[in-house]
DNA sequence: GTCTATACTCCGATAGAC
DNA sequence: GTCTATCGGAGTATAGAC
């Protein structure tokens, strides 16, 4: 499959991305496997056939939505940190303000405009779909590795297995509150609980997940 | 359908029993939607036919997976902490105690005889699949009930929605620990790291939720 | 009550006309 | 680039054999 040009053409990629904000509002509404291609190109008002052309496949389509969904989270995590680090060479940045740059961007999605990106995000790390697989090692090893590095320099007494270690128990409870566990836990709230925004959510995360790295193993 | 009596008759629940056994095995290492009722009842030794009449349907198969995957476990979590609470009567329990309880039965799983189950038991908590939804809160909320009241207890400074998300995170970070995060997370562990077991990685999961839990918010 | 053979509907994918 | 037609394979339903 090539990808059409971003250049003049009759309806310039416009099909296109009909179907790409479809299938993000599907795919987290109904999951993948509950949206069918049918339903899918109906709603993009596009023809059954144009996701192949444009995707190549289903499979394509949800690499291309996640994709979309997770590589401003990670530039954004990237950008944090080098600006972080550009302000204080050679230092190590405190742990809190480390996770704050990791955590912050992809909470904060959860008040923004794509509010279905962030379940497609957790939905996709907990399939073992094989070129998903392939996919998030590809997009989130560097960040997770430079991660990885600072944190450690901020917390000299942890190894580095460990850092790995906490920093994937981190991010599990960042999914599951980005994902589903949000949905099941207002399930569980008692009723007179104060509703949570966000920013509410992004600081008991922080609060959690600095205590966490913090602990004496 | 009326479930098959666990008496004689011809093969008695053989059939039912292999086509669980399979599908335990099979949706673990392809995924729900990876899995094919023609290939699962081929490695089954069974009929095509006989998964729906012992389950209903595809999702009725998952439900009852699902089922033999969650409740030894939470009927272990009850368990535990029934003596616990028996053991000191009307004292508040320390909480890395029921933390341990509560993660212990799950975690273990991972070197028990059922191997596929956690992975299960991790992917279905990121599905928005409506049946499994009304399943979990079912199964579990009896359970996250009582270990939140006993953990409010134990930490009686946290309010009680602080209590429910700070539960929520650390079962996120369990959840991903048991399913597919445990896999991403060696593709990026140094080739020269210790290998760690079950019990290895409870302690190291206790650890962190242990402060996450403690952290003044 | 258990199990099988088989038919049915709908899905994702593709070839080829436009 | 888009559309129509069609294909193989998926899950499902049921009639009937044992």
């Amino acid at each position: 499959m090539v990808a059409p040009p971003a250049t003049r053409s009759p309806q310039s990629g416009a099909t296109r991305g009909r179907i790409l904000a479809a299938a993000e509002r599907l795919f987290a509404q109904h999951g993948f496997g509950g949206t069918t291609m049918r339903d899918l190109t109906r709603e993009a008002g596009a023809n059954l056939a144009a996701v192949n052309y444009h995707f190549g496949s289903k499979d394509g389509l949800l690499e291309a939505v996640f994709r979309t969904c997770l590589e401003p989270i990670n530039r954004e995590r990237m950008r944090l940190l080098d600006e972080a680090e550009a302000a204080k060479p050679g230092q190590a940045l405190p742990s809190r303000e480390l996770l704050e740059m990791f955590l912050s961007p992809a909470v904060r999605a959860l008040a923004g405009r794509h509010t279905g990106l962030p379940s497609i995000l957790s939905r996709l790390h907990h399939e073992p779909h094989p070129s998903v697989e392939k996919l998030i090692l590809e997009v989130s090893l560097p960040v997770v590795q430079r991660y990885g590095t600072a944190m450690q320099r901020s917390l000299p007494h942890l190894d580095a297995q460990r850092v790995l270690l906490r920093g994937h128990f981190m991010i599990g409870a960042m999914l599951y509150l980005l994902g589903h566990g949000r949905v099941l836990m207002q399930g569980m709230m008692p009723s007179d609980a104060r509703a949570l925004d966000a920013e509410d959510l992004l600081r008991e995360l922080l609060d959690f997940c600095e205590a966490g790295f913090r602990a004496h193993g």
